[in-house]
DNA sequence: GTACCACCTGAGAACCATTCTCACTACAGG
DNA sequence: CCTGTAGTGAGAATGGTTCTCAGGTGGTAC
């Protein structure tokens, strides 16, 4: 990662390290708000948004837009590796989920299918679950 | 439709009428913005937003959150039939794509065996795929 | 038909996540 | 060191969305 920065000229300092780390602590997508609580004053908003647009632009960081007008980031795939995420309707948390390699097969056949019927070129896909998390069932 | 709005005690006005009217000729979602040129002075923004609001509350219109701090919003599942996304990284449509519905069955059961590893019941799913739509590949 | 009342409407203000501005600082390379 | 480019921080600006409030509308009861 720090490779694909310096390749871009991008400069790896603390402030962007320290966003980093808190992405690579939470166990889903986490909005602005939720990572400043997280990380405190040692990165103010302005810098903590500038951060994550420069990450997303170096292909670090992924944004979701997944509630109204809140949008949550999470380090990009080929960091954590390819997963889905699971949304609970009741409390609003947002968790990853590993899913068996086989299964991700499957997903993916199914995405080439669709995609195909459409003459749509395929280059990503999305599956997100809503329902309870167990927590809230 | 309507039988649904009365039951819940809300009136199916002239404007909401043309709300509904604008989301069903689309082919995808559409944001508000896109819906107000579409549809003119005849209904202003505030009422439009409100109208959609009301619509979904009644679960007859459903939000996407598709890109940074815009919503688009569409008629739900149960009036224009389940479907999926297709969305272009290049022009930024979004279509939507009907799928044969044994594909549909294969999607539904690899949500169901993700959903039950992590003890999570689900309730709904969204499968959006990213790439180039035809016209832009 | 008229009165009532809950619902609905429209214009604009308010809200709030995000982006921009600008003066200043930090760092790498020479 | 010197210089130039990249990064930072505080606050202002932006823009989609929601709220407020002063009317309007239309279904229902009598
Ligand atoms: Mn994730
Ligand atoms: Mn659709
Ligand atoms: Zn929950
Ligand atoms: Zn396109």
């Amino acid at each position: 990662m720090e490779q694909r920065l310096r390749e871009r000229e991008i400069r790896y300092t603390s402030g962007r390290r320290v966003v980093v780390a808190a992405l690579a602590r939470a166990e889903g997508p986490r909005s602005a708000a939720e990572l400043s609580t997280e990380i405190g004053a040692a990165v103010p908003l302005s810098s903590l948004y500038r951060s994550l647009a420069v990450l997303e632009d170096a292909g670090v960081v992924v944004p979701h837009f997944g509630a109204r007008g809140l949008t949550r980031y999470e380090l990009a795939d080929w960091i954590t590796g390819h997963h889905h995420h699971l949304i609970c309707v009741a409390c609003g948390t947002v968790d990853d989920v590993e899913i068996l390699p086989e299964y991700e097969i499957k997903v993916n056949e199914l995405v080439d299918l669709i995609a195909q019927l459409a003459g749509f070129e395929p280059r990503a896909h999305d599956l997100e679950i809503e329902g309870r998390c167990a927590k809230c069932s």
